[in-house]
DNA sequence: CTGAAAGCGCTAACAG
DNA sequence: CTGTTAGCGCTTTCAG
């Protein structure tokens, strides 16, 4: 393949008649220059097209400038957008991100939870969904995860949920729903969002009915699973509260399939709100996520805890392990 | 922080009794090691939780085994399931994909590119859509794009974009339609899919007519401008060729709008056929790319160049400048 | 103000 | 079969 070299740091010094150590200080703006040396040695670096070598960089001073992002796949749009987010939050610090798909797969986010320490990574922000991956404990580097619990001592930066899914149903009841059912992923008294649910049902007599249907169902399953768990209830719900955007639309689906007017005889609100299922569908109500604000905080976690200035996980104390955001209503009308 | 270093390879020969070189063979496999070695090299990294240094590693060996990604955004599902398929294709040639989101905009695609060079990645996959970066020209890098001519020694990779353009008019055409426009990005010679398109209308008799609403106008402002440009030619449609499913999506909520029903008074079928918003509107006729074989191709093309038993960007000769992938028709309640 | 030299952690000759 | 010894490209004392 014949490729020349990169020009190096030693090459530019040549060129420039100077010794590295000065290439070196005028990259790096450090200590005394002498105008002549700094005009030199630019236009050596002009005239090579020269780069420095990061990977060398990174080895030496013991930071790579890059933080990895573990999340279950960019493929769909809310990590999509959440990552891009984050992207853009972590560019104003200096930072680039390495993106990581867990694929909801164990074994893939702990491949990755490996690669990202061998590539010495200056930090982590998880918000992959898998359960029970003892890494994390072992971790000594800082972390940050996004809507997930891993241990009290991590923080943990999400919205409201519990609040949020209270306001979904609320939502529906007023709309005058009487029997809203939950469709969610996984049901159990770590889904926040069903608490709330659960929350605005208290007191209205009507009777919880909880659907669970795994978000990483492969598509073409998910929605026969989505049929058969509405089909399962049939009759005795008029609403439903879906706990991401995408199950709203499945459910949408099996309302036309079924006959079911919306919203006249089922009400929908979904969860999320991301740009684009917005596009595709501006006519589902939804509860938005202030995707902007939780990466922003994430990355503040993070970089105050590479910097130092910040509690490392471990640490008791300090920053409150959990943070919250508010969410935002969006109307719809499928209510 | 008093974190202490990650072991090393010294720690961890130290601990074994043996010297660093033996433990980077038992590491790599390389050479012959006694079963003792072995075994009290394997149990010293066991007890330090060593994990090799990739950065190290790749400044000697000249190799990353990183490849950058480039892309507008992983915000839009497209891009977002066309990176985990990269990804997934990367994953089995043991490389790792650095995704970088350009957001239509030059200055930051240059600012990657840039960055990738600096880290020294094994090669680039580039399906941004900058026109005239002059960056490109001057990388001497593995490089491959992805539905993007950027020069005929680069190798590129697509969708049959002008028999797909061809077969989504002709859809509408057989669906009944007699005047299909067409809702684009950007018009003009290098718009395959409108080619496609202006191949099926000719000899219908019907007349061409393009609109162009770039596909990284900021959404609120998207539907007016979609609204506008349906309205400036209202009456003289009956149907609409949209070059991404969004965009489709946007001319439904105009019919919806303005009470045009679909599809008895108008006719849609959108382009990409991603599995997100195949799942939120399942009723869209549209025109599916195979992301996988794309990738997957992508992918291929780059390992050998990088591989050396390819040609570099730059050769003539040896594989095609453009490979170019069938399309699938799916059907649906649009049309 | 500038340079020589010692590493960062790992791999690869080149001897034993 | 195993250890010694150079570097990879860059930053950073420590002396001029």
């Amino acid at each position: 393949m014949a490729r020349s070299h990169e020009p190096t740091l030693a090459d530019v010094a040549e060129r420039a008649g100077v010794s590295v150590t000065t290439v070196s200080r005028v990259l790096n703006a450090r200590g005394y220059l002498s105008q002549d040396a700094k005009d030199r040695v630019a236009r050596a670096i002009e005239d090579l097209g020269y780069r420095p070598n990061q990977v060398a960089r990174a080895l030496h001073g013991k930071k790579t400038n890059t933080i990895g992002l573990i999340i279950p796949t960019v493929a769909l749009p809310f990590f999509g957008e959440l990552a891009v987010e984050v992207e853009n939050a972590l560019a104003d610090g200096g930072y680039r991100i390495l993106i990581c798909n867990s694929l909801g797969r164990a074994d893939r986010e702990r491949e990755y939870l490996n690669l990202l320490i061998g590539n010495r990574v200056d930090g982590i922000i998880s918000g992959a969904h898998n359960e029970g991956l003892c890494e994390y404990e072992s971790i000594r580097m800082p972390l940050v995860t996004i809507d997930r619990d891993l241990s009290p001592t991590i923080p943990n930066v999400r919205c409201d949920n519990r609040g949020a899914g209270r306001m979904a149903t609320e939502k529906l009841l007023e709309a005058g729903a009487r029997r809203p059912a939950l469709l969610t992923s996984r049901s159990g008294a770590h889904n926040l969002r069903e608490q709330g649910y659960r929350d605005a049902l208290a007191g209205t007599g009507a009777e919880p009915l909880v659907l669970a249907v795994p978000f990483d169902t492969p598509s073409p399953l998910r929605q026969r699973r989505v049929e058969e768990a509405l089909d399962s209830i049939a009759g005795r719900f008029d609403a439903v509260f879906a706990t991401d955007d995408l199950a709203a639309a499945e459910v949408l689906e099996w309302a036309r399939g079924r006959g079911v007017d919306v919203p006249s005889r089922l009400k929908v609100v979904g969860f999320d709100g991301t740009t684009a299922i917005r596009r595709a569908l501006p006519a589902l109500a939804t509860i938005r996520q202030p995707l902007d604000l939780i990466a922003r905080k994430a990355v503040e976690l993070l970089v105050a805890q590479i910097d130092g200035s910040g509690p490392s996980p471990g640490d008791a104390g300090g920053v409150p392990s959990a943070v919250e955001f508010p969410v935002a209503f969006l109307p719809g009308r499928t209510l």
